[in-house]
RNA sequence: GCGCCUAUCGUCUAUCGGUUAGGACCCAAGGUUUUCAUCCUUGUAAGCGGAGUUCGACUCUCCGUAGGCGCGCCA
């Protein structure tokens, strides 16, 4: 029989990490056996279950490449063959009515009281029980609708789903859902439950402890291929030393048997790590693409500079997409921003604005303009002037760029170009002189 | 309280009775007297405690301990 699996999640606006990576563990455990993969809404909370909520979840689906197989199931839609089960159920006395406390009369579903329960976990193992530590339990309310338990079950044998694999959560009623399949004359799926992801004190991963929502980690820079392999690994591994993976790999070496059945932390650190691994190894042409959107989105020109130049500086560099424009505008406009901390270590000392007006003096003569030739020049001044290079280099590093980080010095040289390279040294010298970053960091104060 | 589950470096993990207990993140040092980043090399760091089974247990069993989950007319 060929596995189907689904991801169930209630939309609520946001989607869980937690949760979207019960949907990943289903997305591959389906791919890997070639199996259907499908997507069932339940949306059964009116009031949480607004369209925005239900696009925000198809929207996270979408962004992690977790694409499914059927059209998604909105459980709502059946309420009505969920209630005809409970009273196939109370028909054949599986099920009775009860009224506790006055509310009208609900319909409780017996559990046998006698014996054991149990069923093998394809991540835990044996679990077992004994009958009667698992209470009957309402699958309809008093005012008439069908409660989680019912109607998932109810969609999952509709759905012929194989293999339902959730949240460890889910552990203790999954006693409950084996003998509503048992009672309804359905072949029981098999069930896997994947461990939490917790914190740092060990709790379950939640909002408090920084971003918790897929949409978050999105907004903050984070690429679909690095949270889907972070939080693979969250749980899971291959079994060598591998741990970044392509997609094809995930698929092919995926396995529940491998699975850990023990909460994992979630480490940003980590996370973080791996993001600027996966950018760094993104073919130019597509870090080229964001690149560009970024820049472009930010007003900035790209018009006449080494674009492919300044990429390949800045690719080992970037850890976020979101980081481009900050990082290199300097590369595309005169208007660069200072870090106050740079200049003041840097440029507000004895001597900086003759310095910097004799380099840019030296430059402008310097034929041609090269990475070699400007390093060469500044060590010759080095060594006349009998001091070390970082007392040439950083004032200028700063002075052309605005911050002490960046790209070999040389290489930034070359990239920005000669005419605004002495251009902005005399500048700099200028306002140093004229005491105009004193009174910028003073206004700043 | 009752039930179920879990337990290897600080973190994520490998190991499926015999290993110098491996890798990755983090941290530290070096390559690197132009920064940051990358890259490379090296280093620090682990079997929760106690019994038992066994020639031999991180691995199997039991008892503790600690943590998680569950015990809704929520999902």
């Amino acid at each position: 029989m060929s596995v189907r699996v689904r991801f169930a999640p209630s939309p609520t606006g946001n989607v869980h990490i937690g949760n979207i990576r019960a949907a990943i563990f289903n997305w591959l455990f389906a791919r890997h056996n070639r199996g259907r993969f499908l997507l069932r809404v339940e949306d059964t909370d009116r009031e949480r279950s607004t369209p925005e909520a239900i696009r925000t979840l198809l929207d996270c689906m979408e962004w992690l490449g977790l694409d499914y197989d059927e059209p998604p199931v909105y459980q709502s839609a059946n309420s009505i063959r969920h209630l005809e089960v409970a009273e196939e159920l109370l028909g054949r006395g599986l099920a009775y009515r009860e009224n506790k406390g006055g509310g009208g009369e609900c319909v409780v579903f017996r559990m046998p009281t006698e014996g054991r329960l149990g069923f093998v976990d394809l991540v835990k193992g044996a679990m077992r029980k004994r009958a009667g530590d698992t209470q009957d339990f309402v699958i309809v309310r008093s005012n008439g609708t069908p409660v989680f338990h019912l109607a998932n079950v109810v969609d999952d044998i509709d759905m012929g789903i194989t293999h339902v694999i959730r949240g460890d959560d889910h552990v203790e009623n999954t006693f409950k859902h084996i003998e509503l399949f048992k009672a309804l004359n359905a072949p029981v799926p098999h069930f896997a439950h994947l461990p939490m992801i917790v914190n740092n004190q060990g709790k379950p991963y939640s909002k408090r402890d920084g971003a918790a929502f897929v949409g978050e980690f999105r907004e903050q820079g984070y690429l679909p291929d690095t949270i889907f392999n972070f939080l693979l690994l969250l749980g899971w591994a291959p079994g060598d030393d591998r741990e970044v993976l392509t997609r094809d790999e995930m698929i092919e070496f995926f396995a529940l048997e491998r699975c850990k059945s023990s909460a994992a932390r979630f480490d940003v650190k980590k996370l973080l790590w791996m993001n600027g691994e996966y950018i760094r190894n993104k073919p130019r042409e597509e870090y080229a693409r964001e690149f560009l959107a970024r820049v472009t989105a930010a007003g900035l020109s790209t018009e006449g500079v080494d674009l492919e130049g300044i990429m390949e500086q800045m690719q080992v560099r970037t850890r976020f997409y979101s980081d481009i424009p900050d990082n290199c505008a300097y590369f595309f406009t005169d208007d660069y921003a200072f870090d106050q901390k740079a200049v003041s270590k840097r440029l507000l000392k004895e001597g900086i604005p003759e310095l910097l007006e004799k380099i840019a003096g030296e430059y402008q003569q310097l034929d041609p303009f090269t990475v070699e030739s400007t390093h060469a020049l500044l060590e010759e001044m080095a060594r006349r002037q009998e001091s070390g290079m970082g007392a040439l280099v950083h004032p200028v590093r700063v002075a052309v760029s605005g911050s002490a980080e960046g790209p070999g010095l040389f290489e930034m040289l070359v990239l920005i170009g000669r005419e605004r390279v002495c251009a902005r040294l005399q500048q700099v010298a200028q306002r140093v002189r004229n005491g105009g970053f004193e009174t910028a960091s003073a206004a700043q104060d």
